[in-house]
DNA sequence: TTGTACGCGTTATCAC
DNA sequence: GTGATAACGCGTACAA
């Protein structure tokens, strides 16, 4: 089969030794011109590249690491590889991107593919229940930051948002402009963050002391799931006079549902959303959100990643929580002229976020 | 640092030798049914994970593949990423995915990176020219594919989709609207699918026999460089009465600048484009596309690569096309209803392809 | 400035 | 059925 050309075939061809050959492909090390001159064209002849499997077997460095995510086609989540991808790059480091499917087998399953790869670092944004991945992981002696998704009593760096922050301003909002009655259209009940942005978006309206109710249904984090949760929602007596969806999927699938039951947004009903959509996707920004720095999180979760590579580890577990932006469009209702300016503060922020 | 439990670890706690545990870990050859509880018992004891870094040098086998797209953020590649990972994945592959953002140098990089890493073979969307990365990599001997992107003279697998035939199609679908001035919003000159698009939509035209002028702009798949393009195309006089994207983030683009225009679509301006949306990011199927079966595209890449790795090289070197599908909605115009039944045949059809 | 010896963790090959 | 040995390609430690 393949039998590339090795460090040996090089050293042979340029008359030196193969150590002579790696310094000079590495920089390390001193080598003459002259030499330096033969091993550069034998290289170039032979268009050597070198096996980074035996360097890695030998250093004990893949300078790779891995970012594990739950729906690699939700732009949330592309946006986030983006952030670690940069971020990675800059640090001399190659990204591998793997997809759970918010499953935890398939998480479980692609772990031991990466661990055997032996990379340098995880950055994992569980699925579901996350201590059995986590353990698995920390048992490897693998450096780790959890993405995301808070988890309780583990001892892990993580980088995350205030869901329930986000969600509380949405729900404020919605208080502010009248809504009595609301429905949540949630993700899975044992994922963190639905948890999370379910109890910010009921604070809201248990603070403001107004005989308030706020139904919550429980699906995936998918268009096809806000669709039927949203049918549901629609059904309840009496009616939501406004819908908050869990992250940006679901807001699209209640969308479209809330068409094809004929009702206008915002004029029959309102709907706000968790996660904005990348500009390059939407021809008419309309969602009201709470937008979350994914592009950010994935570079600040990269940072805390290199700290423990790099034999820095700080002694403490860290938790660094990203703050959400509220971004008041149409899909909100009424008002919206005097909110922007009150809650969105400077307008030139909003261009950037389409 | 980091010092993972190894293969002798293990075999030493079994009291065995290592490659009985080898045996055991991946199921060859005999061991007997105590051996192996033994080692089994050691292996969970220890939450021995096989160094794969060891286990490719050796076997020369790294069981991964890698995928070099030019835009990872494009729902078309994406997709394509998604049947070159299932089908992968069915083969017992890992699929390493790389985004050179339409940059030849950064395709290079990653090339090394990847060729470093031994991977047992490569699909490839090459970005502009594509001669000097092919050749890289049949130096070093490993099994390749090019996507999407046909590579006259250079010899190679190649899965791609009819671009010349898509674009034509789009352009009778105009030519039977009463189309005549119309622009063409293309990628860079030096891709070969922004030329193919451009020669069948040209010929649409050109066969009809009909005095029609249709002026080629060039610029990047972004959406960004639709809205100048189109900024371009609007100034022009005669003004054209139809746009054709060359692929869907120029028709997004295209679609906010007739906005900002003030023009709407289809009533002041048609729209056609390549490559359909995923239904998850879309609320309201609007454009009129040549869609390509991306899915598909990358499964197949895989199935040609799995001929070559697995020792069963064909001759020849194959090139697939596959077809696109003219999926027409509203924003070609007119006489809409007419065509739906006569162009694209079943209506059931149409529905999956929102 | 260049080279030698050895080890990284695993498996191919051959022996028992 | 199981094991010993060597080799995969490279880099560290030390020597010259």
């Amino acid at each position: 089969m393949r039998s590339a050309t090795t460090i040996h075939d090089v050293a042979r061809r340029a008359g030196v030794a193969p150590i002579t050959v790696s310094r000079v492909v590495n920089n390390s090390g001193y080598v003459s011109g002259d030499v330096r001159k033969r091993v550069e064209s034998a290289v170039a002849e032979f268009g050597y590249v070198p096996n980074s499997l035996a360097s890695s077997l030998r250093s004990r460095r893949t300078h790779t690491v891995a970012l594990i995510v739950t729906d690699i086609t939700n732009p949330f989540f592309t946006t986030v590889a983006r952030g670690v991808e940069d971020a990675a790059s800059d640090a001399g480091l190659m990204v591998i991107v793997c997809n759970s499917d918010e499953r935890e087998d398939k998480e479980q399953t692609y772990l031991r593919m990466l661990l055997g790869r032996r990379v340098d670092g995880i950055l994992l944004v569980p699925a579901r229940g996350a201590k059995d991945s986590i353990r698995f992981i920390k048992k490897q002696k693998t450096p780790m930051v959890v993405l995301d998704r808070p988890v309780p009593r583990e001892h892990v760096d993580v980088v995350r948002c205030d869901s329930e922050d986000g969600a509380y301003q949405l729900g404020r909002l919605l208080v502010s402009l009248g809504h009595k009655i609301t429905a949540m259209l949630s993700g899975p009940r044992d994922v963190s963050i639905s948890v999370e942005r379910a109890k910010g978006f009921r604070r809201a309206f248990s603070e403001a002391h107004i005989g308030a109710s706020s139904r919550v249904y429980h699906g995936e984090f998918t268009q096809e799931s806000g669709y039927e949760m949203t049918r549901k929602a629609l059904a309840a007596v009496p009616r939501p006079t406004a819908l908050f969806a869990a992250n940006n999927f679901i807001a699209l699938g209640a969308l479209r549902s809330l068409g094809d039951a004929g009702l206008r947004v915002p004029e029959d009903i309102a709907l706000v959303g968790f996660d904005d959509l990348p500009p390059a996707l939407v021809t008419f920004p309309f969602l009201t959100v709470a937008a979350q720095p994914a592009y950010e999180m994935g570079r600040k979760g990269v940072e805390l990643l290199l700290d423990r590579l790099n034999g820095h580890p700080p002694r403490r577990f860290r938790e660094v929580v990203l703050p959400t932006e509220l971004i008041v469009r149409h899909s909100s209702g009424t008002a919206i002229s005097f909110l922007k300016e009150k809650v969105n503060g400077n307008p030139k922020n909003r261009s950037q976020n389409q």
